[in-house]
DNA sequence: GCAAAAGTGTTGTCCTTACACCCATGC
DNA sequence: GCATGGGTGTAAGGACAACACTTTTGC
């Protein structure tokens, strides 16, 4: 599997020093990079999952991510976040890095690289204003086969997700502005696909100081009302992790 | 800082698919890709990192990562492994990915991506047979500046050191098969930048049950010899961690 | 009044922290 | 015998898990 050495001898050397870098640049192989979206919302007590149908005649009719190549002199984040904007409309949504995934065989058309960056976010606030190739959200669950590789980078980013909701009170993201206790509860246990004890998990927020009560109630609900909260973003960004404390 | 969308509406397409993949793809831009490897030993209670001297004249002097350009149909890690192999002799070492860095001018020869991957190994195992440019162990917190952007890179690598640590044991790792628990303290006092209690250190790892004691003492050392310990890795692989529970 | 979910408190257990003394070895 | 770090135990406090009853609303 390990290739031997590449000898890389022609470039022009000064006292064994490379001294014509654009030329070391140009002696590179070069490959097509693109960059992958995995958005994940959260409604109906589902996850769900940002998906397009595949531009490709040989994918016909299976899902596929929102991706596109990096363009030269683009910053793969920054071509992230175009893509979104391209096929969602939305600016206002904060990537993360995932993982490169760079099997020789992954795109049927040769050899491409794609990074996978992901977000969480709450589908009320994000209406979507395009609708090319039947943009949707779609539930994750539900999520079977998908073009190229894309399952398995949404099966990457879904267990970065669940690590990431358990470190950081991102799932918040992923909810409306406003929300019950009840609907946080569902979403971590649908995420983290655990039940949880309620008066606990009621307990664990309450003393965490993350959320502040807005005075309003649930409507509409065929049962008592639960009460709304807000969650307090200045404080968490003010406390964000001390997290010292070995943990396995 | 957004840019425009980039039309593709030249691949050709049947009944609105695109049928031919590989045009497709040739018709990316394509981008020279590299990958690091940022190898951590510890020694003499500080922690080390792998590092050359660059090879390039502009960073004459300047402290380098290993790193090489990915070949074609090569996956990345495998590239990583490649270099590793090629750069000291090394084989037998596990390596993780920490993240991409792909700022338009961060090679000073034109536009490089390049992914870095991460890996702790001790020292004493790992003899370098191989000193091409001054190939050393070099101490972390010494290091100032670097090639390219690599001290950025290694910053970020040792963030990603400081919580890896934290949720997994890997710091055994870093050490030779046999250490005391002095050892083991040291180690994780010199990652994390903290003090750490001598007596609950010993006690966590004694309730993990990580450790085998060896029935062998320290040598030559001038005070009472502490005894030594290996780890447990198949007690650590078989529990790993299930791991459920909200933290922050 | 019935169904459905909201809201609340206590107890026991475990984990973490803080802390002090004796022990084994090299010199 | 002195300096150095090894090795141990205990008590208090805090976090977490388990658990049941009353309240509010819609129907």
């Amino acid at each position: 599997m390990i290739k031997s050495s590449i000898p890389t001898n022609h470039i022009p050397k000064k006292e064994g020093l490379i001294t014509d870098v654009h030329k070391l640049v140009e002696s590179y192989p070069r490959v097509p990079i693109t960059v992958d979206c995995v958005i994940f919302g959260f409604d109906e007590n589902e996850l769900k999952v940002l998906l397009i149908r595949s531009d490709l005649e040989m994918y016909k009719g299976k899902w596929s991510l929102l991706g596109d190549f990096a363009a030269d002199n683009e910053e793969l984040k920054e071509a992230a976040y175009r893509v979104l904007k391209e096929r969602t409309g939305m600016t206002d949504v904060y990537l993360e890095e995932v993982g490169t995934f760079s099997a020789p065989q992954r795109h049927p058309g040769g050899r491409v690289i794609t990074v996978a960056y992901c977000s969480l976010l709450n589908i009320q606030h994000h209406e979507l204003k395009i609708h090319a190739n039947e943009l949707h959200w779609h539930s994750f669950s539900s999520i079977k086969e998908m073009a190229f590789d894309h399952k398995k980078i949404i099966d990457t980013c879904y267990q970065w997700l669940q690590k990431r909701i358990q470190e950081h009170p991102l799932g918040f993201n992923l909810l409306p502005d406003k929300f019950s206790l009840r609907e946080l509860q569902n979403l971590y246990e649908a995420i983290l696909g655990v039940q949880l004890d309620r008066r606990n998990f009621r307990k664990k927020f309450a003393s965490m100081d993350l959320l502040i009560d807005i005075g309003e109630m649930e409507e509409d609900v065929p049962h008592r009302p639960g009460k709304l909260y807000k969650f307090n973003y200045e404080k968490y960004e003010k406390n964000k992790r001390k997290w010292v404390g070995i943990d396995f």
